[in-house]
DNA sequence: TGGATAGTGTAGCTTTGGCTACAAATTGAC
DNA sequence: GTCAATTTGTAGCCAAAGCTACACTATCCA
């Protein structure tokens, strides 16, 4: 079914968005206020309460009331994935001469649909044209400051 | 708001699978009939019913009941401009180096999120990596059997 | 000319993801 | 410590996209 997995990966798309700005709140900011996540996605907060009770009742994230969201491990876990595929996708784009402001626009959609097999070429592709000036860290590892 | 575009995106992706897919049977077929475009999309046929009721509800589509679907002028223009692009990402992909089988899975989700800059740098990558082999076919272009 | 089969449509239900409006809790400034 | 402002939570609404179950129409063939 040709449709069908594009169709899940639409499912999984919010779920992902969540997990990567709430790791990136906590990194930034030390703490995930529901106002500050439903600001960054363009929703009002109770929009974003609802979808991170959908979060927590999934076990992507916990936290108890008026105290902040906070990622479970597989939050985490998730979290890690998604911004290193992120980037990759990012970094991609921009390589095919994609304008850096465009390249970030489309990334957040695009990135929910990059399966494995294709992140893997997208890597290698990376790694192949980095004839390209700067030293390139590999977007696959585990980025230093995590 | 850096996901709202990528939310508008997603609400106009089953729409353009839609009309793809019609415009796929009238041409092979001659006639778009309800349970074909259902089994396309893995869906059953009365989900499939309901859009396409939506699809006429925004002249996208039209035709009388138990006589098959047809596309409106918008419609055919929607489907030219998603047929080019499907076909723009499929071939970016596998230029990186995806598997000719997961470009064709992980574009049908993709396509929707590429915007017309980024269209437009894909097509310049194809047009400038036409170095490869077989003669190539500007993806922009109206194709001929159109 | 019937039926059987295939296709279409309708009804009613669920979940998701949005919204507004209002209520309750927390925090920060006096 | 109190009170105003901020933040969080709840309630209730809506539309989209899915499903199952059932009813109706068309088509095809004996
Ligand atoms: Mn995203
Ligand atoms: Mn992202
Ligand atoms: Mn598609
Ligand atoms: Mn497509």
């Amino acid at each position: 079914m040709r449709h069908a997995s594009a169709r899940s990966a639409r499912a999984s798309a919010l779920a992902e968005d969540y997990v990567e700005i709430i790791a990136d709140l906590l990194n930034t900011e030390g703490e995930a206020r529901a106002t500050d996540i439903a600001r960054r996605l363009g929703v009002t907060h109770a929009t974003a309460i609802k979808t991170i009770g959908r979060l927590k009742r999934d076990g992507l994230a916990n936290g108890k009331p008026y105290r902040g969201v906070f990622l479970t491990e597989a939050g985490h876990a998730l979290a890690r994935r998604v911004r290193a595929r992120h980037q990759t996708v990012v970094d991609v784009l921009q390589a095919l001469g994609v304008p850096p402001e465009v390249a970030e626009l489309d990334a957040e959609g695009i990135e929910h649909h990059v399966s494995g097999p294709t992140l893997a070429a997208f890597e290698r592709f990376l790694a192949g044209s980095s004839a390209t000036g700067a030293a390139r860290i590999p977007a696959a590892m585990p980025p230093a400051e995590e």
